[in-house]
RNA sequence: GCCGGCGUAGCUCAGUGGCAGAGCAGCUGAUUCGUAAUCAGCAGGUCGCGGGUUCAAAUCCCAUCGCCGGCUCCA
């Protein structure tokens, strides 16, 4: 005869008594109509419906509304796609599947990859299994039998996981025929996955690592109901369209070539418009803030990259040249000639913080693998600063970096994530050094009340970081601003300046960037913006447009009056009808088209028609101006009106 | 760099061993039209580049450059 427990069900704290040695779905009961059990939180941990409740305990059900459901159901879904290969491909050996932020992924050791047809019979044969609804059940044994249990099967991956485990005690999940080593827990049975399906495959290490051999990694996606599928599905292809290298193609804003290499952009007309507007912005900000610009060479002797570590650390990222028997290095960063312009002179604590601007264009050899449109390339221009202070003055530079991104990036309209990377394995620097700048950067960020993730030896070779990160269309993440602290080269350039006590100190620096690269920054910003630049940033801002060729004189007049205001204006001149020139101004996503037919040549008058296709009453050429100076200013926050280069 | 896929007109793509195609864009002509596509004609190609197999290669093979999806790495 089992003991009384009590159970208090949560959220809501009522109390009941249960059985010891009762599931947890005898416990919860039926659920309501049209609801169901997913799984459980047993005293805070997710557990399986099946879960025996022995003593006191709080109980959470979770359905498919709950937030943790939905990677329960992935998980899930990752053991019953696994099931299906290894059924089709009994041969294949598995190695880990995971739920991941949009779905999920299995690694599969496979003699051959898989084909898109091996993916549609793979969904398949998922579809038959899902149908069987057959029970997920848990099994608690010793370590050492589970790695019998799967080196019987030859799951040599899971034996190998098994081998660095130190639970004496592990679980395994059977479905069917299909058993598999994990933690759990899991939907109750494979009926519950309606909406499913297999989206890529990939190469992918071994545990990460590129020494180890390459496995097939299938991803998936999962909901519970079809609509939530069809919506995502439909999310990638909206994300698609607006993707920056579609659209910049489409814009006209910016192309590669293999004929001049990977990794190089060529800014067309209306990019580099873009991009003139980018740096005229951030010239002006800086200014403001303290900030003095200089300018470095491209090229720096080997040696000096030497001293500085670089050679050591980043070499086979960097371009060399030898000219003359003497060795250059391109830089890949801005700083050395930063830190020789504070070398060339002696300086007071009273000339600190030196705060040194420079649009710097860095080259950077990144494997050709990694090249991503604007987001990843080899040559780009950084908006870098190097800050040098003293010891007592990086709380609050650190702090005015801090403000200065977040100032920025709500102009553009970003939401960011900040995260802190430490001390990486293959550094330089003392312990000492490295913990007084990790506590800097952290000090910072607590003070000024902002949320961080800690990144685990992710920092640069020379110091720690914060590192804001920007999301693309298709919801990923991408560096942009980062503050760096830096005791080291200091030290190797032995920087000096004269303190109140008339000795020598040692002076602190900062490398940081506030858009990042502005190649970088211009592809998520197209993303973000999905290709319709507010006013400000627009390459052409209005598109004048005529009703026939008789007004095309009018409305010349019309672009030039405007170009004189600085209004970045352009005339279509095609013998086309209105409707035609609309669309096409519509879909280079040109903020106003002024529409000019006989009316507007009597009346002197332009007709303003927004892209949104709101229309405004007429108005003359120097008043649309206006409206436009008065917009720029508005979406710039008060930063940029006309005449901007 | 690694695994897989791909590369045909300015763009989007069809063509899988036997005459290189379509739509859009471009040009010319006609049309002069009021807020998302007027009509007709013309022109446009080293089928990424280089080798090879074959009577014959856009198509098959090798190599290379580039692109795409990931892995690893990073602004």
């Amino acid at each position: 005869m089992s003991k009384e427990i009590e159970i208090t069900l949560l959220p809501g704290g009522e109390k009941l008594t249960a059985s010891s040695g009762a599931s947890v779905s005898e416990i919860l009961g039926k659920p309501a109509a049209g609801q169901s059990w997913v799984a459980a939180k047993l005293d805070g941990q997710l557990v399986d419906l099946s879960k025996k409740v022995e003593q006191d305990a709080s109980l959470e059900a979770i359905t498919k509304d709950s937030p943790e459901a939905i990677e329960i159901l992935r998980h899930s879904a990752a053991h019953i796609m696994a099931q299906a290969v290894k059924s089709i491909f009994p041969e294949a050996r598995v190695a880990i599947g995971p739920a991941i932020e949009n779905g999920f992924y299995y690694d599969f050791d496979v003699e051959r990859p898989f084909t898109q047809e091996d993916l549609e019979k793979i969904e398949e044969r998922m579809r038959e299994i899902v149908s069987r609804k057959l029970a997920f059940s848990r099994r608690d044994l010793p370590r050492e039998e589970a790695m019998s249990v799967f080196s019987a099967m030859g799951e040599k991956y899971k034996v190998e996981l098994l081998e660095q485990f130190s639970d004496p005690t592990v679980s395994i999940y059977q479905q069917g025929d299909f058993v598999d080593l994990c933690r759990g827990p899991h939907i109750p049975q494979t009926g519950l996955l309606r909406a499913f399906k297999l989206t890529s495959v990939a190469g992918a290490y071994w545990r990460g690592d590129e020494h180890n051999p390459m496995l097939q990694r299938i991803y998936g996606t999962a909901f519970f109901d079809v609509e939530s599928l069809k919506k995502y599905l439909t999310f990638l292809e909206e994300a698609q369209k607006r993707d920056h290298r579609r659209l910049g193609k489409e814009l006209d804003l910016f192309s590669f070539s293999d004929e001049i290499g990977a990794g190089m952009v060529i800014y067309h007309p209306k990019g580099a418009i873009i991009r003139h507007i980018l740096e005229n912005f951030e010239k002006r900000e800086h200014l403001l803030r303290g900030y003095q610009l200089v300018i470095g060479p491209t090229l720096l002797k080997t040696d000096l990259w030497k001293r500085s570590g670089h050679f050591d650390h980043y070499r086979e990222n960097m371009y060399f040249t030898e000219i003359d028997g003497q060795s250059y290095g391109v830089k890949p960063m801005n700083c050395l000639s930063h830190m020789l312009i504070y070398k060339s002179k002696m300086r007071s604590y009273r000339d600190l913080p030196l705060r040194y601007f420079e649009l710097g264009t860095v080259h950077r050899h990144e494997k050709s693998g990694v090249l991503h449109g604007l987001l990843r390339v080899r040559q780009f221009t950084q908006d870098d600063a190097h800050i040098l202070c003293t010891p007592d003055q990086l709380n609050d530079e650190i702090k005015s970096i801090i403000d200065f991104v977040s100032e920025v990036m709500s102009i553009f309209g970003f939401d960011f994530e900040i995260e802190i990377s430490t001390r990486p394995e293959n550094s330089i620097g003392s312990d000492e050094d490295w913990e007084r700048a990790t506590a800097a950067l952290t000090r910072a960020l607590e003070e000024k009340g902002f949320h961080y993730f800690v990144c685990e030896g992710e920092g640069a070779f020379y110091g720690p970081k914060i590192d804001i990160k920007l999301k693309d269309a298709l919801d990923r993440r991408w560096q942009c601003a980062t503050i760096q602290c830096d005791f080291t080269l200091p030290e190797r350039f032995d920087l000096t300046y004269i303190g109140p006590d008339g000795g020598r100190h040692r002076p602190v620096m900062v490398h940081r960037v506030i858009l990042g690269a502005l190649e970088r920054f211009l592809g998520v910003l197209i993303e973000h913006y999905a290709g319709a630049f507010p006013v400000w940033l627009a390459p052409v801002q209005a598109m004048i447009v005529t009703v026939t060729d008789s007004q095309l004189d009018f409305a010349r007049a019309v672009c030039t009056e405007l170009r004189g205001r600085g209004v970045r204006a352009e005339v279509d001149l095609r013998s086309e009808k209105l409707g035609y020139k609309i669309r096409e101004a519509q879909k280079h996503k040109v903020p106003y088209m002024l529409v000019i037919g006989d009316k507007e040549v009597q009346g002197g008058a332009v007709a303003p028609r927004k892209r949104d296709g709101t229309q405004l009453d007429l108005m003359t050429s120097l008043q649309f101006a206006d409206l436009v100076e008065r917009e720029c200013l508005e979406s710039s926050k008060g930063r940029v009106g006309l005449n901007i280069v």
